[in-house]
DNA sequence: CGCCATCTTGATGTATTTCAAAGAGCGTGG
DNA sequence: CCACGCTCTTTGAAATACATCAAGATGGCG
């Protein structure tokens, strides 16, 4: 059996968790899932629906958040490129999951992933490798929600984006809005805003307009990130 | 093969990670684990060990933590009865792992632990179902971090530990003194304290001295817990 | 060009921290 | 058995970081 079409142009081939399975299990796997786009603000799932489609994201980004009893969202985390959204084992969906930019998919049924984790091994132990890794990063954060400050939170939000950037690049756009931003850190937008600045006035950023960011000392960044 | 003694009078045989297995597979596996006690404070391993062992706990109460540069601890969570303590598929801990209490463990090295999941599939499949509820769990609790009041996280606290107890039991004691309790939740041994007499001047909880706590109103304990 | 949403900035309020000290609980040794 | 000293907990008063309330400024888009 040859590689699938979709997948030999597939752009997170190597890094999602498809990696695990070679070309002849690739294959078959591949010709069950589907792709799909979303547009910003689109709607992939909500928390406590039926959630029978896990899918790899094949670029852009995606919110995964939640309403809280007053109404307002608060956003729990961000998936990229290369990571897998939805829930194998699980019944029903805990969070929202929405576009924030234009969204590529590679979506599957729920049942088609862990009928291949059942018959391939090494799909099943990447997505356990995935999900203890996401536990241990669940927990720095949490670590810093716990104990940090505004300044703190933003500076470790701005690093982990500009991490997040191909080597070298300096200059890049922030895919969420000031108000997903506060939502994500557990401030209000007003405060998110205000640590911008001050990090800007410390000659750490520029902001040179619309959401565009440039880092001018991520060692300065890294530092003031620190809980 | 017959079912190791060890395990035929395991209390958390039907808990544990273990209930997987069939007799026939625990009797081998049992073969390599180690009943081990721990005191109160004493340390299982420290963030950045290498890490080579993973335990079941059989009784007593366990806390995750990691301490920050200032040199203050964080209580990343706890772990009881039942849990899965150290990290398959990883080298190192990313956290300190204290017993809080008297603690029993039954504890493998981890490559044995490795080598079982390879072996049988339904091992890993667990393990993996428990790694993805810890990752809602956590991210539920980030939730609480993110926005919830002082009196929430104090009452969403207490109310996950009266859920702990046998049903029908309204007096119990805490293990964690009020300065895990606070850096668990975030908040200062002073902010916690004050929740606590909050919650008894409502008349939602009794302390009637020492660790101990008698949940006089669970539902207006839950009330309380909301975000 | 002008509208609308998003972002920034300022002034004020408040929950939580910080600083400080008194009060319980508990084991030790007289 | 009680006094002493230790740690843990509670309570109080002051300081502060962040939220809230309220305008402006900026930028995207028709």
């Amino acid at each position: 059996m040859t590689l699938n079409p979709v997948c030999a142009i597939c752009g997170v081939r190597q890094s999602a968790v498809c990696s695990s399975l070679d070309d002849a299990a690739l294959g078959s796997f591949a010709a069950k899932g589907v792709q799909r786009r979303l547009k910003p603000g689109e709607t992939l799932m909500r928390a406590g629906d039926r959630q029978d489609t896990c899918a790899n994201i094949q670029s852009g980004t995606i919110k995964m958040s939640r309403v809280t009893q007053t109404g307002d969202e608060i956003i729990l985390g961000l998936a990229h490129a290369g990571d897998l959204v939805g829930r194998p084992l699980a019944a029903d969906s805990d969070c929202d999951i929405i576009a924030l930019d234009d969204v590529t998919l590679c979506s599957f049924p729920r049942s088609a992933i862990e009928a291949q984790m059942d018959s391939h091994p090494a799909l099943e132990r990447l997505i356990l490798a995935r999900a203890l890794d996401d536990l241990d990063a669940g927990r720095r954060w949490q670590m810093r929600l716990a104990r940090g400050s505004a300044l703190s939170r933003v500076a470790a939000f701005l690093h982990d984006m500009a991490t997040r950037q191909p080597a070298g690049t300096s200059e890049f756009s922030l895919v969420i809005s000031r108000g997903d931003m506060a939502s994500l850190l557990g401030l209000t937008i007003e405060t998110a805003s205000r640590q911008m600045t001050l990090l800007r006035k410390r000659g750490i950023i520029a902001l040179p307009g619309g959401r565009r960011i440039i880092i001018i000392d991520k060692m300065a960044l890294s530092a003031a990130a620190e809980v």
